[in-house]
DNA sequence: GTTAACTGTGTCCACCGGACACTATTTCGC
DNA sequence: GCGAAATAGTGTCCGGTGGACACAGTTAAC
C-alpha cells in the first residue's frame, strides 16, 4: 500500500537516471500520459485503458508496464499533467481563467458577474479599509485562484473523479498549492487557517464541478436539460410532498434563468466562501480593539 | 441516453406494480440494494460487482437483470438507500450527526468546536440582531443538516463517488434538499438564491468529503498518516521552491493540530460558508435603508 | 566476444458487465 | 381442469479489463 505511494512518489517526482544498456526505449513516460489524457478529455476517463492508451501509439499493452507500474500510477500521472502550472496571480484584478497560461477558455470564459470584481478590490464588509491598500489583494487573487483551478477541472473534468482521497501530490499540483497559500500569506491568518482556507475554496469548487459538469463531454448540455424537464415533472407533481423546494424552483424559473448554472453557481457560492473568509480576515485583524 | 434514466427513475419512484403470471420472485430489490449496499461499505464500490451481489444472496449473477436493468441502475439504487432520509432540522441547537434517525455516527461524532452552536443562534456580524428572534434560526438547521450530510458520506464514502454529474433524483435525495431547502425558506432569500446556498453548502462538503476520506475504509489512518509524513518529507526537500506552503505547515504544525483534521476542515469551511450567507441574508434584510 | 541489462511481444489468467437461449414455475382465460 | 402465456432463475457465451510471466531481440559494459 505504501510501496505503491513511494512508487508514484517517485514517477510523479523523479524522472528517474535512464539506465544504459539494453535497448533504447521507443516510448516516453511523456507520451504515454500526453495520449492517456487525450483518450479521457475526448471520451472519459472510462476509455482509457491499457490496450487503448497502447494502441494509440502502436505499441502492445504490456509495453506500457515498461514505464508505468500499473494503471493507478497512470492515472496519478495523467492528473498532474493535466493540471499544468497554476496561473500567475500577481496579474490581479480582471485576471480571469482565459489568461492562465495556455488556456483557451473551455467553459465559462466570461467575465465576473454584477461587479464581483469591484466587491474583490474593496473592502468587503462595511468599506472601512482603504481600496488602495494592499492588505485585501488576497482577495482577487483567491478568486482568480478559484477561477483558473474551475477552469481547468472543465477541461479535464475526469481529473475531478482521479483524485479521490488523500494521494501523493505531484509536482504541479504542489505548485497550485503554493500559489494559493501564497496569495494567503499577508492576511494574519495562522497556517493551519491558510491551508484550510484554501481546502475550503478548493472543496467548494471541487465539490460543484462534481456535481455540475458532464464526465464524458458528450452533447453538452442536451441530455442535461432533458434532465431537468424530467426533474422538474418529477417535482411537479409531488408539490405536496417538497413544498419548500418547489416553491423555490417555482420562484428561481419565474424571475430569472435555470438555478443549474454552472457558472452562476460558481459565482454565488464562491462568493460566499469569500465573504465569510473575509469576515475572519478581518476579525483577525481587529482583535484585540474592540 | 434518456431512456435509462427514465428507467432510474422508474425505479427509484415507483414500486412498479407485482405482475402475477409467472412464478414468484426469489429476491426483491431493497435485498439485491442492501446486499450491495454492505459489501460497498465493507470494500469499496469496486467491490461491488453483479457476480459478487448475486453471490452473496445465493443467486446467480444473471437473475439480478430480472430485477435491475444494469448495474448503473443498481448504483442510484444504492445511493438513494444509503442516503436515508434526512434528519428533523427543528429539533435545531445541538442537532448533531449522532442525533439523525438511525444513525450510528460513524466518524466525528463529536459537538461543535468551540462554541460554534451559539454563534449560529446568535447575530453572526455585530451581535445587533436579538438572539431569541426567528430570522437566524435557518443557521444552525443549515449546520445540522450539513453535518448530517456530512455524518451520510462518512457511513457510505463510495456514495461520493457514485453520484458524479447530473442525476435523476431519488425520493431520499429529494427530501434532504427539501430539508435543506425549507430551513432557508424565510431568510429572504429568493428560490434562486436559496437552491445555490444549498448546492454551495452540499458542494463544500462534498468536495471536501471527496478530498479527504479514505474511500474503501481500509485502516482508518495508518496509511493516511504515513501519506502525510511522505507529504511532509516531499515538501521539506523542496522548502525553497514552496516558500509559502512550507511555511503554513511547519506553523500549523508548531501551532497546533494537524491540519488535515477532517473535523477542523468541515467546521473551518462549513462557518465560513455560513458566515458568508449571512451576509448575504443581512444585506437582502437591510436593503433600502442605508 | 561474452555477458548482463533492458525493451517489446505473445500468451495466459481471473474477472467484469451483459446478451441470449433455455427450463421451470405460476396464473389467467377458457 | 387445462392449455397458453408470462415470469423467474440458470448456463453458456462474448468482448473487454488489468496484469503475471516467459520469451526473443537489442544494446552497452567488461
Amino acid at each position: 500500500m505504501l510501496g505503491d505511494q513511494t512508487r508514484t512518489a517517485e514517477l510523479l517526482w523523479g524522472p528517474g537516471p535512464r539506465p544504459s544498456r539494453g535497448p533504447k526505449p521507443g516510448l516516453t513516460l511523456e507520451r504515454i500520459v500526453a495520449a492517456a489524457i487525450a483518450i479521457a478529455d475526448a471520451e472519459g476517463l472510462a476509455a482509457v485503458s491499457m490496450q487503448r492508451v497502447a494502441g494509440d501509439l502502436d505499441f502492445t499493452k504490456m509495453s506500457l508496464y515498461r514505464y508505468v507500474p500499473g494503471k493507478a500510477e497512470l492515472t496519478a500521472l495523467m492528473v498532474d499533467a493535466a493540471m499544468g502550472p497554476p496561473p500567475d496571480l500577481d496579474a490581479a484584478g480582471d485576471l480571469d481563467a482565459a489568461s492562465a497560461p495556455g488556456v483557451a477558455g473551455a467553459l465559462d470564459g466570461g467575465g465576473n458577474p454584477d461587479g464581483a470584481a469591484e466587491r474583490d478590490t474593496a473592502g468587503a464588509w462595511d468599506g472601512t479599509h482603504d481600496p488602495d491598500t494592499a492588505p485585501d489583494a488576497w482577495r482577487p487573487r483567491l478568486r482568480a485562484w478559484a477561477r483558473a483551478l474551475w477552469a481547468a477541472f472543465g477541461r479535464h473534468p475526469w481529473a475531478l473523479t482521479a483524485t479521490e482521497g488523500v494521494r501523493v501530490p505531484g509536482p504541479n499540483e504542489l505548485d497550485w498549492m503554493e500559489a494559493g497559500i501564497a496569495a494567503l500569506a499577508d492576511t494574519g491568518l495562522t497556517g493551519g487557517e491558510q491551508l484550510d482556507a484554501l481546502v475550503t475554496v478548493a472543496s467548494h469548487l471541487r465539490g460543484l464541478a462534481h456535481q455540475t459538469m458532464a464526465f464524458p463531454p458528450d452533447r453538452p448540455g442536451a441530455t442535461e436539460q432533458q434532465l431537468g424537464t424530467l426533474i422538474g415533472a418529477l417535482l411537479a407533481e409531488r408539490a405536496d410532498r417538497f413544498p419548500a423546494l418547489a416553491a423555490a424552483m417555482a420562484d428561481a424559473a419565474a424571475t430569472g434563468a435555470a438555478p443549474g448554472g454552472q457558472g452562476d453557481a460558481l459565482d454565488f457560492g464562491l462568493t460566499r466562501v469569500l465573504d465569510g473568509l473575509a469576515h475572519l480576515i478581518d476579525e483577525r485583524r481587529t482583535a484585540g480593539r474592540p
